[in-house]
Parts: C-alpha cells; sequence; structure tokens
DNA sequence: CATTAGCACTTGAAGGTTGAGAGTGCTAAC
DNA sequence: GTTAGCACTCTCAACCTTCAAGTGCTAATG
C-alpha cells in the first residue's frame, strides 16, 4: 500500500508529538493542535492503517499511540523537518571552540562536552583510528629503570602512551641512536603495514633486534581504540529524559556505556564515508541496547579526520535538534580548522559548504 | 551510658546482619540465629536502649532496626571481625599483577579492575598528585605545525601530556637545544616549587623566553588532578547491591562519579599517613552523597607512592570484605614494586610486613 | 465512497478497604 | 535482670470500585 500524504502528515504529527512530550498521542489530539480540518474519526482510520503498516504500536487498546522503531526511519528520512539552532546555541559553539584544539585528545573533550550540554543527552566521540595513519617519526626517551617512552608522530597526530623495555646495559646514546635508526626505517610507512610485516622487518634489523622487537610490539596495541580514546560525557543527562525513570533502562544503559570497549564498537561503525549515522533500536547487530538510539557524525577537516562524535540515547530522541547540533558542530570544526591553517601557513583548503 | 559488653555483641550483630541481607533485623531474628541463650523481650530492651544511644533507627515502629552511621564508625573501630580472603581471591590478585606495572597509569587500571572485581563494588583510583615530586628531566619533542610535546620526567613517573606553542620559525636544532637548557635549570627542582617562582625564573632567562613560559603555563596544568588521573571501574556494579533499586539514589550516585572533578576531591583525602580510610555517609563536608561510603587506601613501596584506591558503594556496605580486599591489594603491590626492583638492581628495600 | 457522529468496549491509574504478618513496647510475673 | 504475653502499629499485597482516556465499529451523511 501507497502512503498517501495525509498519512505521511500524520505520522510526522505523531512522532514530532511524541518526541516533544513522550505521551502517546491521541487522534484527539491530533485533531485539536494540528489537523483541524478532519474529525477525529478520520485520523483514528488512518492511524489504524498506519499501525498495520508497522509504522506505530500501542501498548494497550485505550492508550495513543507510539512510533516504531520503523517509523523513525521514515520520519529521519523524509518527514523530519530541520529546525535552525537559537542564537544563543549558536553563540555557544563559537565560544567553545577558541584554541583549545591543540591535539585531537584535548579537541575529542571539549567538542564532546558541547555536543552534551546543547543536545541533553550523553555525548559518546572517539578519536580517529590511528592504523591508517603513516608514521612521521618515532622517538625513543629512557626514563630510567631500564625502560623507554616511545613517542609516535603520525601524518595526523601523537601517540604517545606505550612504554617498551630495554635490553640491560643499553646507554642513554645507544638509546638515541636506535630511536634515530627506527625511525628512519618506520618513517613513510603505515602503522598496520610495520605492525603485520614483522618478522621481515626484524630480520633484516641488527644490532637493536630486541628494542625493535618492542617497538612493534608496542604498535600493536593501537589495533583496536584504547580506554583513553573513547570520551563519554554527561552520563547523568539521561536522568533528563522519562524513559530512564525505569530501573531496568538505567541499568542496561549504564552497562554500556561503563565499557569503553563496548562502546568503541557501538559508534565506530561504517560511517566512513555518510556524514550522519543514525542507529535505531538493535538495528545493527551491535550491541546497542534495544531501546537505545545512536547518532553519530564523523567530522574530518582539510582531509584531517578529526574523530567520530554522537549522542546516545532513547529510541525518542529530538532527532531534528541532534543532528542540527552535529551539522553545527562540524562546520564550527571545519572553519576551526581551516581557518587556523590559513592563518598559520596560507592552507589551500577550499570553505567546504553543504 | 557505659556501653556494656552484650550491647557491644548485640550492636556487631545487627550490623553484621544488616550488612549480608539488607534487610532490617529484628530481635526475634538475634535470638533465633546469633544469641540463643536469651530472649527475645532481652534484646529488644537492650536494642531500644542502643536506639537511645543513636546506634539503630527503625524506620517504623514494626520494622526492625538499622544500624546508623555511627554504629558503622563504632563498627569499624572496634567491633568488626577482619575475615581472610579465600583462596580464590588471593588468587585472583596474584594473577592480576604480573608485569603490568610499567607504569602508573597503567597500573592504576588494573588495580581499580581487581579492587572492584573482588569488592563487588564501584572502584575509584588517583595518580598520587605530581606536585610534590621533583623534576628529573625535561624533553620537548618538535610536532609539527608550531607545537611541541612537552615530556616531564620526574622522581616517581612520566607526565606526558602536555603541548606548547613554539615562537614562529623555531627550527627543530633550536627547540633540542632550549629543551636541554631548560632541563637543566629545572632538574633537581619540585614541580610546585617552579610553578610558583615563576617570574624570576623566566626573568633569568634569556632567549627562549617564550618557550620557558609556555613550559610553565603547562606545569601549572598539574596542581590539580586530570580527567586521565582519575579511574573510575565498576560502574554498572552498583546494581548488584539492593539500595540502589531506587532510582534517586542511581541518580545520586551518577551524578557524582560523572564529574571526575568531583570523584578526586572526594577520593583525594587528608590520607597521607593513614593507610585505610572510611567516610560514612556526610561525615566530611565533602559532596560524598548522604547515602554513600567511600573507603579509600593509599599505597607506596619503597618510599614511591602508588596512588590512592578506593571503593564508593552505599553505607551499608561489606566493610570487612573492602578493607581485607584493599589491604592484600596493597601487600601485593609492596611485594610485586620491592620484588621487582630487588631483580632488577638488588635494591635494599626490606620486605616489609604488617 | 470517504467522512463523520455516536456509542460500546477496553484498559490503566487512583483510591479505598481489608486481612495477614512482622515487630515492637509495655506490663506483670518470675 | 529476665521473660512471657499481649495489645498496638505499621507495611504490604490483594482486591474492588470508579474514572477518564482512547479506541473500534456501525450506521448515517454528503
Amino acid at each position: 500500500m501507497k502512503m498517501s500524504d495525509r498519512k505521511k502528515k500524520i505520522l510526522q504529527i505523531v512522532v514530532d508529538e511524541y518526541i516533544n512530550t513522550a505521551v502517546p498521542v491521541s487522534s484527539k489530539s491530533i485533531t485539536e493542535k494540528h489537523l483541524t480540518d478532519v474529525s477525529s474519526a478520520t485520523v483514528r482510520n488512518e492511524l489504524a492503517s498506519l499501525e498495520e503498516l508497522g509504522y506505530l504500536t500501542q501498548f494497550h487498546t485505550s492508550g495513543g499511540r507510539v512510533p516504531s522503531p520503523q517509523a523513525y526511519r521514515f520520519y529521519i528520512e523524509e518527514l523530519m523537518e530541520r529546525n535552525d539552532l537559537s542564537e544563543s546555541d549558536l553563540d555557544y559553539i563559537e565560544r567553545a571552540f577558541n584554541d583549545k584544539s591543540r591535539d585531537v585528545e584535548h579537541l575529542i573533550k571539549s567538542v564532546s562536552e558541547v555536543i552534551s550540554e546543547l543536545t541533553d543527552y550523553t555525548s559518546v566521540a572517539i578519536t580517529p583510528h590511528a592504523d591508517k595513519e603513516t608514521i612521521r617519526s618515532i622517538n625513543l626517551l629512557p626514563c630510567g629503570e631500564g625502560t623507554a617512552l616511545l613517542v609516535i608522530m603520525t601524518s595526523e597526530r601523537i601517540l604517545r602512551d606505550s612504554f617498551i623495555e630495554l635490553p640491560e646495559n643499553m646507554t642513554d646514546d645507544e638509546l638515541s641512536g636506535a630511536s634515530k635508526m627506527i625511525s628512519q626505517i618506520f618513517a613513510g610507512k603505515g602503522l598496520a603495514e610495520v605492525r603485520d610485516a614483522e618478522e621481515e622487518i626484524v630480520a633484516e634489523f641488527g644490532q637493536y633486534r630486541q628494542v625493535m622487537r618492542e617497538v612493534i610490539e608496542a604498535l600493536k596495541t593501537y589495533s583496536r581504540p584504547r580506554e583513553e580514546d573513547v570520551v563519554l560525557t554527561g552520563a547523568d543527562k539521561i536522568f533528563n529524559h522519562p524513559e530512564y525513570e525505569d530501573i531496568e533502562n538505567v541499568k542496561n544503559f549504564l552497562t554500556v556505556i561503563s565499557s569503553k570497549d563496548k562502546l568503541a564498537d557501538i559508534i565506530e561503525g561504517e560511517n566512513d564515508e555518510i556524514q550522519i549515522n543514525v542507529k535505531i533500536g538493535s538495528s545493527g547487530d551491535k550491541d546497542v541496547p534495544d531501546d537505545c538510539s545512536v547518532v553519530t557524525a564523523t567530522y574530518s577537516a582539510g582531509g584531517k579526520n578529526l574523530g567520530t562524535y554522537g549522542v546516545i540515547g532513547p529510541i525518542r530522541m529530538d532527532y531534528p535538534k541532534v543532528i542540527s547540533v552535529l551539522e553545527n558542530v562540524g562546520k564550527a570544526l571545519e572553519e576551526l580548522a581551516s581557518g587556523k591553517k590559513k592563518d598559520k601557513k596560507d592552507s589551500k583548503n577550499e570553505q567546504k559548504d553543504r
């Protein structure tokens, strides 16, 4: 059955209304507030039909109707009206990113905060996956007791959280020599590439074979997002939404967000080329709770991936608002990145508008 | 009024029982399970007296009695019986710390996990405060686009999360020069000392004044614990305890733990010399929720501070278990630290037993 | 043939009643 | 000082009733 325009209109009203009020919507309320030119009986017929099509559900026969996940998807695809952010919201974004963006790790935190604050949902962010980046240089800094700090500069950022064990009696000078040598060999190679080619590389390496092996070992820890790469902000925001008066929902939610591993899986989706990605309920096979939606966006500026950001919250989410915020934050980041580069080096990035 | 031995005994029974069952305890249950040689009426008299003394409270006249915060304090001071950990728990601790303790940041995570797992409460940990440490060396690594990574080696560990902005056109060689110079001047000084002496130091510094200023600026961020220094594990564990069936309690709890700042304040107490520290309810003026207890321990080995660890949970906490776990984890850490040092350098740390 | 008025029907939420069960406080006896 | 016994209080669950909301259906209407 084809959806008539009126059906669409009614579905849109239901979703809008339910998002705003969290109360199942009745035929009467529709005719009173939005569709004053038909009677509630007519709307009832349409509602019954929409229910048959799988867009609406009722908890019990006298309780009004609630959109199904399918309805939300349709709503986002075709029905939703973008509403612009308020002046104050735009201001807030403007002021939030002045010069904090020194590196991805810091940036990610403030962006995540902004998103959570403006949307009133819990925000999750994850740094871009290091695997695809190429190594620019490798530094080994002595730090006493036979260990060294490994600092890897990649094309995109700095990785600095690994320690390696040194052979006995290695002097600082030898370490510095090894550091330079390794750096030269790895420069220009991809992180994943080095990890996988392991044996050959170590073999052709003489004196510093052990150090080399340790370095490669350390590189392996970057194949998965680390805990530090996943940022969570505003977990307590869920209590602003009535679905979380129910302890079971809170339990679900908290269980998911207390594992950074799970979080990483959830928001690190296939959203490489897609700008904004919406997962509703258990749509995917991932371990998103049935009653949650996740909206994510991957930002990049000047070819540089700036991470994936998103919100996680109830299915009854204010999608227009969330999507607006994500879009506007994205714009602001692009401007910041390209503007900054221009200031410093006269970059050739053209402004991207959508 | 002086507490008779029997009163103490009864109070102990009440606290033990309530900790285990979470159900208000009645005079009858006491005489049935523990004090079989007196009648329930006698116990009732004692209970009434204990209530008058402020150790017990009743919700309603027929609901059995519940220990007050005061009772828990007394219990911990005088009544509690330490029970040894089970073999499997000891094993678990044993296996948990093999060679993960490469540096405090990593150590803190695994220790926190162990504590949460064994106690079944949410665990919080915080790295030692950098302020008291002395600087061993300072390294500036170039990382493109006019910025440098600042790596500070202190007496205790490595701080490596700051970036500083470089003057225009500074070459890598110049940077390396500045790095060495700054390192020499700061070596041996305390972190706080350098921060506070700011102006004098900068003044007597010539060529690299701007870099210097940036370095000091960066040092300032270590005066407070950073988000990365606070680790939270097992937040979802609270649902294993019946007090958190109540949404209000969950709300309180989640609000506190979702701010790393607040968490830091809570567990970073005055427990410098005290081994184990227990805060019950709103005993202090801190922002511990009224219905929460916090038990913390600060570990050190060989004069090296290893951080503060603890659990946060309901007032009705299994103190004997928690304290045992904290003690045993502490022992294991000491052994690990001294054992390791012995392996490597034949350290002179004598084994500390208690 | 789509629309509508009208009405019976279903359901949950709120409020009240009741009885059972638990636990205490008190008193009088030992 | 201890205890048996009993009246009293309070909660909890079950049950009922009433009320309001909202629907589905039917028959009338243009």
